[in-house]
RNA sequence: CAAGUAGACCGGGUGACCGCUCCUUCGCAGGAGGGAGAGGAAAGUCCGAACUCCACCGGGCAGGAUGCUGGGUAACACCCAGGAGGGGUGACCCUACGGAAAGUGCAACAGAAACAUACCGUCCCGACUGUUGUCGGGAUAAGGGUGAAAUGGCGAGGUAAGAGCUCACCGCGGUCCCGGUGACGGGACCGGCAGGGCAAACCCCAUCCGGAGCAAGACCAAAUAGAGGGACAUAAGGACGCCCGGCCUGUCCCCGGGUUGGUCGCAUGAUUCUUCCAGUAAUGGAAGAACAAGAUAGAUGGUCACCGUCCCGACUUUGUCGGGAUACAGAAUUCGGCUUACAGGUCUGCUUGGCUC
RNA sequence: UGGGGAUUCGUCUAGCGGUAGGACAGCAGACUCUGGAUCUGCAUGGCCAGGUUCGAAUCCUGGAUCCCCAG
């Protein structure tokens, strides 16, 4: 993930928060924003109140590789908020939450099916 | 063996695949190969510095910091060694540890009194009374009681009763001598107790301190609109505040406009390791070797396999199998310290107690 | 990066070395046929750890949490 694929200025993420479609669960919200081009964006929101900043820095790490592995349309503008719930979880759990936020947002090529997403083995030994 | 005490250290390991940041080699380019990639606290931001800017220099006030002595250091509120006081059976530990015979203040309640004071008492004399006291005058600080604290302690002599009133020992103060760089220690003589606590109350004394901070600051590129308004030439400003002297300068405030890109600063440094020398030590010196993160919303992540440590359970023990756990915590200009957090573990010195030889 | 402030009962607050007070809320009682209102009483507290002092919410040191300001 390269950096012009980082949401960075805080018009960027107004910009979501104002005209994108929003999904949450109890760990994560996703907000995302289709702008018609060919590259996505990412950006990741996580509150002091969530953890240090090992944890903070944790979340993140997880959630882009995440994103990188995932089998996303282009061109969206995407935000996940993580909520201090989510401190506790390992990966997995966060993954398979991510996973699902994506799926109910359509986020996904298709042809890939839910079910895909939490068969993660096939996924690691390919 | 158990308990304790002081110090030093580790902070999971190996391999494979997919990714990230930087450096480097090759290539016109897409890209390919190679190398490096979090800590003992990177943390809190509590001190001290380097570095950079604020044209500049000096003096005073205010303010702040430190506070036994000697040493180390670029510097420090840090470190080392020593002294004194306190705690512990001991190894050892703790200490904001200058000044209360400069001044101002504070001490609730209790108590007679918390600066000069006699409540209960003790003793002497006189009067009245009549064998027990009352009243008046005086002496006294030994005893009681209050309190956190009561005007040196204890013993003997002494006395009407007492009292450093006198004496011995201890404490305190002073002078001299000796040892030590010094804090201080030891000894002799003298004084004869002269009120005590609090300076993390104000304060006094000694020493030190200009301010701001890498978003410091320098450069490149791009863009835009300064004939804007106000204050002041006996002025204003000169980077916390006030005053003074020199020196410098068209200076300050308000309103409006542009940029939110890149490069440097920025990784060779009070650097790290080894050996030797000086020093009780902190530390310093010399020689040799090494180069060891550098992001910019912020790189160190994911998966798999095997092993290590600890805990739990099952099986008949050595052991095997299964499950779980593996801390605190993430560099952001850089160093020296301090403080705080930390699963589990290793090593060394010493002390006390028990057992055995 | 630099600076400032706060923490006292369940909640909001006062007290600047000497028994921590008030309001609302809570509980009990009185009043009422019952409830409300009113009256009386009760219980409940110093952010944490050290130190100075005879004595600390107050003074000092270290830490924790929260809030604010400037660039």
């Amino acid at each position: 993930m390269r950096g012009e694929q980082y949401l960075t200025k805080p018009q960027h993420f107004a910009r979501v928060y104002g005209k994108g479609g929003s999904w949450a669960s109890r760990y994560l919200v996703l907000r995302a924003f289709s702008k018609g081009l060919s590259l996505s964006r990412f950006g990741f929101s996580i509150s002091r109140k969530v953890g240090n900043a090992v944890v903070r820095n944790r979340l993140k790490r997880w959630l882009r590789e995440i994103m990188r592995a995932a089998p996303l349309k282009a061109g969206y503008d995407i935000v996940f908020i993580v909520r201090p719930a989510a401190a506790p979880l390992g990966y997995w759990d966060i993954r398979k939450g991510a996973m699902e936020l994506l799926s109910r947002s359509r986020l996904l090529r298709a042809g890939r099916q839910p079910e895909a997403v939490v068969n993660v083995e096939a996924d690691g030994e390919g």
